[in-house]
DNA sequence: GCCTGTGAAGCTATTCACAGCT
DNA sequence: AGCTGTGAATAGCTTCACAGGC
């Protein structure tokens, strides 16, 4: 019932509160909050809404509060566990950002079908031969999964995934995949953020 | 005047279309397409028109016609050319990624602000000291940048490359830069697009 | 009969704007 | 005076549904 926008934005709120609460502070109003995302004062007060903590008008709202409120509502009874599947250069830059503890996100388990990459402790994280997938996704009670495999091999990565229990997948490989409709499926094309990106830049020079 | 979301399905139809055309495919319907690339009929029809190609009902769109028209809407007087700041593992593995021409994009130019990763060629990309963005920007008439750096760096860059004439950002670091209007900004936040992953995963097991 | 092109309807998300509070 | 919470208005996007063509 909270869209999907609401829940990437109460993400982002998420993390810049931390760094605040880090920094000793402790209120702020929805314009500040708004403009370290880059939103509206208006989305911002809505979002907080949806989750339902409210703050008052001489401070804002209380960063601890909030924080522990955004928490709840991100708290699943699940296990934040990741699986990545595609041990290639992308694969490995993620298990490499992630294992720095980043954020509350672990990737739990890797796999690859390529025997010389398995068998192995990469960035902190257990590398898994395919063949071992049904195995550790039940042992680990894994729920979401990241797929780094290349175009041709994906939608078949992805059906083993979802067979395996998946529910929810975060898809780096530039294709769209056939699920059924209760499996969330996030598509991250960077080819196709890149040709965005060249298409709305603008060719004249300043001046 | 066409929408983002447009822009961004012209990308991905391209896509499917030119893997179509390699197999010999030469004309496609609607709801193919649609199918293909997870969107409904409905809306690859107004895509088309809004780029205003023409299919018949006897055979749908003309699969070579179509992907030129793509490609003369996304064709861009300012040359494609593309640079990275941030050589990390991230960086390296896009590097490695659009070396491999998957695509017409073209990465030119790598910076990173240490002085060990500089100087040499990687994955066919020159690295350059971050001192030599100024002259490499005019030099390659560079439009488009792709951020790479730790958060704390970012929004510092971000105004060195829009002070050098960059237009248009992909932002990976995990923050929200500021900068002029007219830039286009487009973030690639993947701890929240994993945060959202995990969120609408389902708990229950099936059966 | 099954397709395209498209006006009109329907939805979703955002912004406006203001009452109420301190 | 400047904030929050929120109904109402608006904008943006998608789907419906169907006329027209092969």
């Amino acid at each position: 019932m909270t869209s999907k926008k609401t829940v990437e934005r109460l993400s982002l709120y998420r993390r810049f509160l931390n760094n605040l609460d880090e920094d000793g502070v402790d209120s702020i109003y929805s314009h500040k909050l708004a403009s370290m995302c880059s939103v509206t004062a208006a989305i911002v007060r809505r979002d907080l809404m949806s989750v339902g903590y409210y703050g008052n008008p001489k401070h804002g709202y209380q960063i601890k509060g909030l924080i522990k409120c955004i928490d709840k509502f991100f708290y699943t009874k699940t296990a934040r566990k990741i699986l990545l599947i595609g041990i290639g250069n992308l694969g490995r830059a993620l298990l490499a950002y992630f294992s720095k503890g980043r954020s509350h996100l672990n990737i739990t388990a890797a796999f690859d079908k390529d025997q010389t990459k398995t068998n192995r402790i990469i960035c902190n994280t257990p590398a898994y031969h395919t063949s071992e997938l049904e195995k550790v996704i039940k042992e680990k009670g894994l729920k979401t999964g990241i797929i780094n495999v290349p175009d041709i091999e994906a939608q078949k990565v992805a059906e083993q995934l979802v067979e395996n229990g998946i529910t929810s997948i975060l898809n780096f490989a530039p294709i769209r995949l056939k699920v059924p409709k209760n499996v969330f499926v996030e598509n991250v094309d960077i080819t196709m953020l890149l040709e965005k990106a060249v298409y709305f830049s603008k060719s004249n020079n300043k001046g």
